[in-house]
RNA sequence: GUCCUAGUAGCUCAGUUGGAUAGAGCAACAGCCUUCUAAGCUGUGGGUCGGGGGUUCGAAUCCCUCCUGGGACGCCA
């Protein structure tokens, strides 16, 4: 049975009406033979048969992927199974060699010291694969294994009245990838931003708001014009200490809804709210919830209640704590001595209401590592406290930015804002685009999609625990293993599909798949060079990579991942032409071209970067 | 002081549920555009995996110890 569509199925916004045309690749796809695609589990299964006791989940975990193509395509270390099996690694090895049954997709088998290294038949691997790939298309790597499960990631979360600098970025941006990894992976996500909307700091800001602003200052100059009113309070205060006192005096009103003080305060956060959504839309980032701390507050009362009725709260110098020696943990206070909340207290009433809004399976909080034994420390008082959800609460720490290995102080001036350092990856992308294709339609838009492509790969491209020194340099670096790098290598992917031509049409089969329409075929025995095989290899990896993403909480394994198919396809680009007359030779490497174009397009999203086809 | 965390090439980093010869990029040098996008590709040089012990068939990966950087450790978040 044949099924036909249209692919690939998204026809780019940006295209114009004759672009979309080119687009329309016909392919002919059978598709009762696709089963997922996985080499592992396909292996783990076919040789769990010949092995007493161990099943093909653990064959499955085992198998790896050799340093070498000498050593085959996929290997098994035979090493942990020779005390279960209590023979030595290279008979077990050797027995599987000899006695392993012909699998479609196994070339053959060999022991070699203790590791059995499979080769596989390339020719069905990548028949099966490019149809996997081109059937599944914006869907490939995705899963089904999180449907019907929730997970709420609070992340980006600013401070109100602050500028929004580049350490504020990490959250944002990693966050916002682990929410569209979890969806990919079928669970329904709730982005959540918990702004920094509360505490005395804005008694401070309504004093100076009120001694040395104006309406008409904050409304022209923003979260600029909060600042100075900031610092110059710091620096009067030095002065006339009384100050503070002024501010204390109208945080309290704040706290008991005087009118004007609220007012001041709404227009605070209405301020901050305009200027960070510019840099969520330049970002793409988008929440489902946006609340402060302030919306808990009348939410700790219950919280403190329930600790007391658990026997919980202890009085100590006049706070109230929880003990937490038993975990080696120093204890928590959960009420200050003047009787009002902190932020272990409101962390906890926000868990709890989230549990209720969304009864989710998991919380994750994208905080950087300072805050380490905060979260550790209120997961467990939820714990105590007999929610058993407690153990579902996950701080996803990371890194802190530094501004050439000196820290980052708002109110000492010296932080990079976020939008300058947008705006000057994006001036930068245009010059280098003015430079080497002048006559592009939408140079705008693409540069903005490249500058803020570079900002957030460089984000997402290390580890995320490691710390980053900031340096102008190599932020605005668009060589090497970068996002431009990557988008650019998607769009010359793009590229050529266009040259191709429209309505090519590429069938997807064997070398002795007729087809019915009477299509030529592509003939994935043309793809057997060692280049393509590389590409093919790494297009096959893809699906295990955004699962290892999601289980670790590392989006940048997915953008490593980008770089290294980028790598393997730059590679095939270069050293094998695609657009040759042979018509069996180019649909077999076109058939390659649009496999990786679909991956890489489906990795960049995830991370968060858009899929420019021209750059 | 206690606890957490990081230390891999000159620089930035991969690689750590223990596996085969530790890999990339940047920078340096040498090549490749009359051919599908040179933001690219190829090659060269570059390593006591912080030091020292240990565990074992095997350690960058696990354990102990020391050194260095970062962080946290009761009324900020």
């Amino acid at each position: 049975m044949l099924e036909r569509f249209w692919g690939p199925c998204k026809v780019p916004e940006s295209a114009s009406e004759q672009d979309s045309t080119l687009w329309g690749y016909f392919i002919t796809l059978r598709k009762e033979s696709t089963p997922p695609m996985n080499i592992k589990q396909q292996l783990a299964e076919h040789l769990a048969g010949q092995l007493d006791g161990i099943d093909s989940d653990t064959l499955a975990g085992l198998l790896e992927y050799p340093p070498n193509p000498e050593m085959g395509d996929v290997s098994l270390p035979c090493f942990k199974l020779s005390k279960q099996l209590r023979q030595a690694p290279n008979k077990i090895a050797e027995q599987l060699a000899e006695r392993m049954p012909s699998h479609p997709l196994v070339l053959k088998a060999q022991a070699v010291n203790g590791y059995l290294n499979v080769f596989l038949e390339f020719t069905a691997f990548t028949r099966e694969l490019v149809q996997e790939i081109l059937t599944t298309a914006d869907r490939y790597g995705s899963s089904t294994v999180g449907e019907g499960k929730t997970i709420v990631v609070d992340y980006s979360s600013p401070n109100i009245a602050k500028p929004f600098h580049i350490g504020h970025l990490r959250s944002t941006v990693i966050g916002n990838a682990l929410l569209r990894i979890f969806s990919y992976m079928g669970y329904k996500c709730v982005g959540v931003n918990h702004l920094g909307d509360w505490g005395t700091q804005f008694g401070k800001l309504i004093s100076a708001y009120l001694r040395w602003g104006s309406e008409e200052a904050v409304r022209q100059d923003g979260i600029e014009e909060l600042l100075r009113l900031y610092v110059k309070f710091h620096d009067e205060a030095e002065r006339e200490p009384a100050l503070e006192d002024e501010a204390r005096a109208w945080f309290a009103k704040l706290e008991q809804g005087n009118e004007q003080a609220s007012q001041i305060w709404r227009e605070f956060i209405d301020i901050s709210l305009k200027e960070f959504d510019r840099v969520y839309d330049l970002l793409g980032v988008q929440f489902d919830s946006i609340r402060g701390e302030s919306f808990y507050n009348d939410k700790t009362a219950s919280v403190i209640e329930q600790l007391r009725e658990k026997q919980l709260l202890e009085e100590d110098e006049g706070a109230h704590i929880v003990r937490l020696d038993a975990y080696d943990m120093p204890p928590a206070i959960m009420l200050k001595k003047d009787g009002s909340s902190l932020y272990h207290t409101r962390d906890a009433a926000a868990a709890i209401y989230r549990k209720n809004t969304y009864d989710f399976d998991k919380c994750i909080y994208v905080t950087d590592y300072a805050q380490n034994l905060h979260f550790q420390q209120w997961f467990k008082v939820i714990e105590l406290m007999g929610y058993e959800w407690g153990s579902n609460l996950v701080h996803v720490p990371f890194g802190r930015v530094s501004l050439e290995g000196v820290r980052m102080a708002t109110r000492k001036g010296n932080v990079i804002k976020l939008d300058d350092l947008l705006r000057q990856a994006i001036e930068k992308t245009l010059e280098i685009i003015e430079a080497k294709n002048p006559q592009m339609e939408g140079k705008e838009e693409v540069a903005r999609q490249v500058g803020v492509g570079a900002v957030i790969f460089s984000d997402l491209s290390s580890n995320r625990i490691k710390d980053i020194v900031f340096t102008w340099e190599e932020a605005l670096n668009f060589d090497g293993e970068t996002g431009p790098y990557v988008q650019y290598t998607h769009a010359r992917a793009c590229s050529v599909l266009r040259k191709a031509g429209g309505g090519e049409r590429l069938a997807i089969g064997g070398a002795n798949a007729a087809d019915a329409a009477g299509t030529a075929t592509v003939a994935a025995e043309l793809l057997n060079d060692d280049v393509s095989q590389l590409v093919m290899k790494q297009l096959a990896m893809f699906p295990e990579k955004v699962t290892q993403a999601m289980e670790k909480y590392e989006p940048s394994i997915v953008s490593r991942y980008l770089i290294d198919l980028a790598q393997s396809f730059n590679r095939f680009y270069h050293d094998c032409p695609i657009l040759v007359d042979d018509a069996k030779l180019r649909s077999a490497r076109l058939a390659l071209v649009e496999s990786v174009r679909i991956t890489m397009s489906n990795g960049l999203r995830l991370i968060g970067l858009e899929t420019p086809e021209r750059i």
